[in-house]
DNA sequence: AATCTTTATCGTAATATTGCAATCTCAATA
DNA sequence: TATTGAGATTGCAATATTACGATAAAGATT
């Protein structure tokens, strides 16, 4: 095998899987907080401040943007990414929900 | 090639990825849930509350177990697995951070 | 129009992940 | 001590991911 067995979870399970997939590699970690830091959306140098070669930071970008993670327009010959805010505050609510749960536990069992 | 440059990138980056990797399959997703919902922590039968077979499952708690996320101690011939609230903290904060950062951006570009 | 610049795609090699049957470990119990 | 039961490990097959050179696509520039 070799491939997730996707149908016999939840729709939110695969949600969450797919969404903390796309941040399970620093470069894509990388590409994240970069377009925190840089104020505009307009990024062309994103390449250039990667250590990987231009297809695979396009490749990243790809999957990113296949997470729903991040949106991008054509603007020119430059390309405008952006996060997508939707996508980041579900994973955000989601950690911040377990977060209070475990809050309210609190069980020293371990 | 197939490796990640993990060398390339800070070790925040490869931190918040190897958290993130964890969640990034849903039956690790469907994992951690069981065990928020569940109050003992105490849970033997996680195996039949996942759709599939045991050695996939104990293989998929001890990727859980390797990246921080859980802890485990062997009591009698039952195991006790917890969530580790501190990497889990790290990823809770690690998103809110962002969350409050895209907040104040609120730039309408894309 | 020819060229430059920037990003995407294709093809391919190396490695990692997923899943499970078979087997092992080890404590509890008969 | 033999057996049972719960979880771990091993080994392997199928598939996915990562990385990059080569090349393509398309607007910008000369």
């Amino acid at each position: 095998m070799g491939a997730t067995k996707t149908e016999h979870f939840t729709d939110k399970q695969n949600e969450i899987a797919t969404l903390s997939k796309a941040f399970g590699h620093p470069a894509r970690v990388a590409i994240i907080d970069y377009l925190l830091k840089v104020d505009a959306c307009i990024c062309g140098d994103i390449v250039n401040e990667l250590p990987l070669a231009q297809p695979t930071v396009s490749q990243h970008l790809k999957e990113l943007k296949n997470a729903g993670l991040i949106k991008g327009d054509i603007e020119g010959n430059t390309i405008c990414y952006c996060i997508d805010e939707k996508a980041l505050d579900k994973l955000q609510s989601y950690f911040a929900n377990i977060s209070t749960k475990l809050e309210m536990k609190k069980k020293d069992c371990c």
